[in-house]
DNA sequence: GCCAACGTTGGC
DNA sequence: GCCAACGTTGGC
């Protein structure tokens, strides 16, 4: 898949509009991952959401040192969308279609982690939310764009971004390293981590955390680093 | 629709 | 920079 990464939200006005997210307390990921992962689908299955108002919760990869695709720096991090208008960023170059479901399971206000991969040290470094629900990723269409798909055509995109805001840096940055601990302790203990994405479909790009995940890994922050 | 070859992801 | 894991492609 490709890169999660994304970029400026210049160029694509991102706007509010609304619906809250969905989510049973139970196997969330587990169902929601039923619904959204192999499928195909291209129409916007309007949101399969019992009129609950309950979030989803994801995990964003993106990388925050410099690498050059095509001759363009895909590089994004914490800093970066810091540093955007409003703070705000669409999230285009998701070139995966599980991945891309799941861009598109996202409701407005869904929190999600952001994490750094790819770099010295991964790890999750912040919180942003959904500003804007999935519609098409414009670099699709572009013959410079490191993402660029001859196959995709305007009238049925292939490819879809989200727009993100930034909600906070952790206070301190949560390691993959630290998470694999608990994760393989988890295994054992029967733990919230033991099927966390992160380490069961590793190259995905964006998944999706259960509220157990997502409760534990932000309790994390109040820790000291193991 | 199988599956080998190939390409990418991403930790280390 | 290596390379394991794993997604994608395309011949048959």
């Amino acid at each position: 898949m490709p890169r999660p990464w994304k970029r400026l939200a210049g160029t694509s006005g991102p706007d509010k509009k609304g619906l809250s997210g969905k989510r049973t307390k139970t196997e969330n990921s587990n169902e929601l991952s039923a619904l959204v992962e192999n499928s195909n689908a291209q129409t916007t299955s309007d949101s399969k959401n019992h009129g609950q108002n309950l979030s989803n919760y994801w995990l964003m990869k993106t990388e925050p040192e410099s690498r050059l695709e095509k001759g363009v720096d895909v590089k994004f991090s914490i800093e970066d969308l810091k540093a955007e208008p409003e703070q705000t960023a669409c999230w285009d170059g998701v070139r995966n279609y599980q991945a891309r479901n799941f861009l598109r399971a996202m409701k407005l206000e869904d929190e999600a982690f952001f994490y750094h991969s790819n770099c010295k040290e991964p790890g999750i470094a912040g919180l942003v939310k959904i500003v804007k629900e999935a519609y098409p990723d414009h670099t699709q269409f572009e013959k410079n764009s490191p993402h660029y798909d001859p196959s995709s055509k305007k009238d049925n995109p292939k490819w879809f971004m989200v727009d993100v805001q930034l909600v906070r840096k952790l206070k301190r940055f949560i390691s993959l390293a630290e998470l694999k601990t608990y994760h393989q302790a988890h295994k054992t203990s029967d733990g919230p981590l033991k099927n966390m994405a992160l380490f069961t479909r590793q190259r995905l790009s964006i998944q999706s955390l259960t509220q157990e995940e997502f409760d534990f890994i932000l309790h994390l922050e109040e820790k000291e680093a193991n």
